[in-house]
DNA sequence: GTCTATAAGGGGATAGAC
DNA sequence: GTCTATCCCCTTATAGAC
């Protein structure tokens, strides 16, 4: 049978992705000021001293952390509704986002945290190279929205695609704040009227 | 002469006052984990001990930090443009409160993180009441507003208020993540002519 | 009432045992 | 190659001196 992975004597890989696991534990339930090294050792029932052999520093757990946790996370603007009003779709969109993190709110709560304090401390290229992913994704589909609907963009597309991305965080993080499910559903009910309000019959 | 404040013996109130300019300074300068007790009395040049008789805990510095700092914060909000144009007093409004964050990123990066951090630890009433004067002071902008143009909201006007806070909130803090000054300003102008375009001839 | 000296605990990291 | 025992620093907090 396969050991407890909790067992002596097992590959640095696998130490790996075990403590990983148990950090992404720690943050959700204790925020990142509870994500110290003894917690991360402590919750997946190893010995403190196995993380230095394993991550060498906490600055390269939080590195490998922010990783793992990001790669595919743009997606999410890419799963695109096939449907030809420009509005309802920017409004699903939205919606969707939101709907992510309301799934798991502490999970995303995590995130933020971790990349927020990941950006001050050293590796700002994690953080800078989801935002670009997203922006170019987002980008993409307000394209193929207007060309469905017939319509055109009345500003730059990239600019739009910045404000659909920061305005989006911005009712995500309120709603984070407060969660306050009708304000966080009207908000983005009317970011997406107001966003479609930008494009013109081409 | 007035006798230097770092010299013995001073009264309570005044050694709060001190340590609250220091804990400022601080937290400016290394952010919220810099912020120990220990740092602050340094900056303020006294001994260590002294935190613990004035303020009895960490957490209470925190709380009384985050009171004096979000008091009359609201009112940036209030600093109304005398214009007819909807969109340009929205934009000037969205600018102004970038204006406010880039005139000294560190002040606001400061605040939010205390504000933040203040949410999970203990007292919310803080962060919360400073959100709904902030939305009380943007409804009545927006009423305002809409009279003075002759237009009338085409959206529940709590909406859009929402809606302009959270909006707002993201642009300013995607600038605050990326100091894209351009982009910030593109995304400030944009979100001003989609509010704008949510109201319609009365 | 004001402040100093000291305590008690938890943090990240490392030398070297197996 | 894998892990354990130990180190030393920095943290908040308090007991009691002035």
């Amino acid at each position: 049978m396969t050991p407890s992975s909790s067992g002596a004597h097992r590959s640095a890989d696998e130490r790996r992705a075990q403590l990983l696991d148990a950090a992404l534990d720690v943050l959700r339930e204790h925020g990142l000021a509870g994500l110290t090294t003894r917690a991360v050792t402590a919750r997946a029932g190893v010995t403190h001293g196995i993380f230095h052999y394993v991550f060498g520093s906490k600055a390269a757990l939080v590195r490998a952390l922010i990783d793992r946790e990001l790669t595919g996370a743009a997606a999410a603007w890419g799963a695109a509704t096939a449907t030809d009003d420009l509005e309802t779709a920017l409004r699903q969109a939205v919606r969707a986002q939101l709907d992510i993190v309301r799934a798991d709110p502490g999970h995303q709560a995590a995130l933020f945290e971790l990349i927020r304090a990941a950006r001050d401390d050293a590796d700002v290229s994690a953080a800078e190279w989801e935002r670009r992913q997203y922006l170019a994704e987002i980008e993409r589909q307000l394209v193929s929205w207007s060309d469905r609907g017939g319509v055109t963009w009345d500003a730059p597309v990239e600019h739009v695609a910045a404000l659909v991305l920061s305005a989006t965080d911005g009712v995500v993080q309120t709603w984070v704040a407060d969660h306050d499910d009708a304000r966080a559903d009207a908000s983005a009910d009317l970011l997406a009227r107001a966003v479609a309000s930008l494009a013109r019959p081409a």
